[in-house]
DNA sequence: AGGTTATTGAACCGGAAGGTTATACAAGGG
DNA sequence: CCCTTGTATAACCTTCCGGTTCAATAACCT
């Protein structure tokens, strides 16, 4: 799983607007101008957001005439969330005895940013 | 939920060298030098990276003489991954249809990034 | 005390992010 | 045809990001 991938996702995530865009883009398709218009934000910078998300593959955009409609891509939504889902035993109770254990499993792959292996509940 | 927080939380994922550094903490305490060992950076790059995961909470820090060692703190990794739950419905299959049945349930709170209510699996 | 080790802080730099306005372009509707 | 609507591009600005180097601080060691 390419880092860019998770990169791009995140990057997309990590601003606020871009979370209201999508979570407007799970309710179905809009368009550009339908998309500003809850914001006090000028238009090109809200082309500019769906640039990034675009970027991280998170939306999709189709054509009806002059327009150019957004669709909801969730795939790297799962990505995302199977990487953070390797953490899920460090949030859930025992966690810190988890913590111990593992610590003794010498980590190969840190360099990549894998998570833990042995991390899944 | 604070956006603030998704924000932050986000932005940290959002770096590969900071993931790795969670990954690597996944297998217990560990202090900046040895974090920063893997990587071909000076190691004060190292101390901003770890300042911008303590910024989201996703680490703390103690106190052992002259060194600081790094925990992990994964609580906002399950903020991250409830947010991103809300979207499961899409990206299993038959998404395509809940797409449109949810198209009627108007969004509310879009401008706070809110999912979707009713994505829930 | 003095030196070494671990870590932070400050100043700087290039480039990317996020916004603006103004302009171009593309396509439908009188 | 022209005008209006929808969207993208360009140029610009300011702030943040990720890195650097060099200096400061903190705590151990002898």
């Amino acid at each position: 799983m390419s880092p860019d991938l998770l990169d791009a996702t995140f990057t997309a995530l990590a601003d606020p607007t871009r979370r209201a865009i999508l979570a407007r883009l799970a309710s179905g398709e809009a368009t550009v101008t339908e998309l500003a218009a809850p914001f006090d934000m000028s238009q090109p910078a809200i082309s500019k957001h769906l640039k990034v998300l675009e970027r991280a593959g998170l939306i999709s955009r189709g054509r009806d005439a002059q327009r150019r409609p957004c669709r909801l891509e969730a795939r790297p939504l799962k990505t995302a969330t199977d990487w953070l889902e390797n953490y899920r035993a460090y949030w859930e109770d025992g966690y810190r005895r988890l913590d111990e254990l593992l610590a003794e499993l010498g980590a190969e792959d840190e360099r990549r940013g894998d998570p833990p292996s042995g991390a899944r509940s």
